[in-house]
DNA sequence: CCTACCGATCGGTAGG
DNA sequence: CCTACCGATCGGTAGG
């Protein structure tokens, strides 16, 4: 069940560095530095218990120096929210174009969720917990956007049921469990420490897909 | 492999009441409205997205009455915290008691957190996100509590593990697969619509312990 | 990129 | 349980 751990090419976290730094390689932009520092600091503190005056502490500014390399808070908040939810549905448009059996599909689409938390880890905890704070309107549109990849997920499982490759089981709580599972590698997994990112992909599609108990 | 689906007696939820406001059936104290109302807004605003005016609001009362009922904005946070840890610690111990197969103990556990979550949702999602505002002192008792539950879960599976009844994965990966399926449940269910708590409950269980895959 | 500062809001207290 | 108010801190701007 684990023959091909890695069907897909590339994509594999560097050292805790943030892909948006690594942008043509060059030294980061200032505003990189302060959407990547916020974003750590939103992770721990949350959005609100996150002042402009500690991100220009982390960054090595004063507060009011930081306007001048982004527009708002609520800006920062939009880019991280909406950069992370294109990333999602583009790898969900990607994996139901591949020509792959619907389990395969479905360990391809975990694995790439598990190397986007592991490679931008605060970015996507900060998408799942503090987009409630995006202004109304924009706080439609990315509701809009997770739940037409919710969506597509969910018609990946029933359509792997339909074809006698997943259980009946029902496919929201199927979804849930699945997203819920690889959404909390954030709260516990330091990579290194006894289990490796290539590991923790094979235990965890082992433990949604085959179960915990023996049959 | 659901014919016990329930196999201990009592505590199914009521209807959104919490049971916290149904101690002795009497009607609930001033305190225990604000402790409520509060769950409520430090789930859907987050602890620091919620101010004492706005808990205010919603028990009726000025901001500064409520300093009658409660010592501080910190002591809500902590009666939440830990009400629930104290709940999850308690289950863990007695299911540890129980004659009972490692299968059977960990359905019967998986039941209680889904349980509980159903009944007191405000108060678990609270305890599970916002536990990191609680002052440092009160922050490291309540971590201690949770990695005490962790470990006791864990070498549960562990047991089941050397006993034959579950597959070799990783115990820390079953773990907190399994704790955050549960967890999640706050985000996305609602009872009645189309699945029942039961239903919700025996799907999580068949999910978690047989997998998604037709083997 | 900094100093200086704004109006708003925060948790909480005094006093009745 | 309320009115009145406190010092602290917030996001953000003016002006250089």
């Amino acid at each position: 069940m684990l023959l091909s751990p890695n069907a897909l090419p590339g994509y594999h976290a560097g050292q805790g560095v943030s892909v948006c730094t690594m942008i043509k390689n060059g030294k980061p932009t200032k505003r990189q530095i302060i959407l990547e520092e916020a974003a750590k600091l939103f992770k721990d503190k949350g959005y609100v218990g996150t002042s402009m005056r500690d991100i220009a502490g982390q960054v090595g500014m004063e507060a009011a120096s930081m306007y001048n390399h982004i527009k708002s808070k609520d800006e920062i908040l939009d880019h991280i929210c909406f950069r992370i939810s294109d990333i999602y549905i583009a790898h969900l448009q990607e994996i139901e174009e591949l020509p792959l059996s619907y389990g395969e599909k479905l360990r391809t689409l975990i694995r790439r969720h598990i190397q986007l938390m592991i490679e931008d880890g605060p970015e996507v905890s900060v998408a799942n917990h503090d987009y409630k704070y995006l202004p109304a309107a924009r706080l439609t549109d990315f509701t809009d956007a997770r739940r037409r990849y919710e969506k597509g997920f969910a018609a990946l499982i029933a359509a792997g049921t339909a074809a006698g490759e997943f259980q009946s089981v029902n496919p929201t709580v199927a979804l849930f469990t699945i997203l819920s599972a690889v959404r909390w590698i954030e709260l516990w997994f330091k990579p290194g420490r006894s289990l490796s990112a290539q590991e923790l992909e094979d235990h965890i599609i082992t433990m949604l897909l085959n179960g915990l108990e023996n049959r």
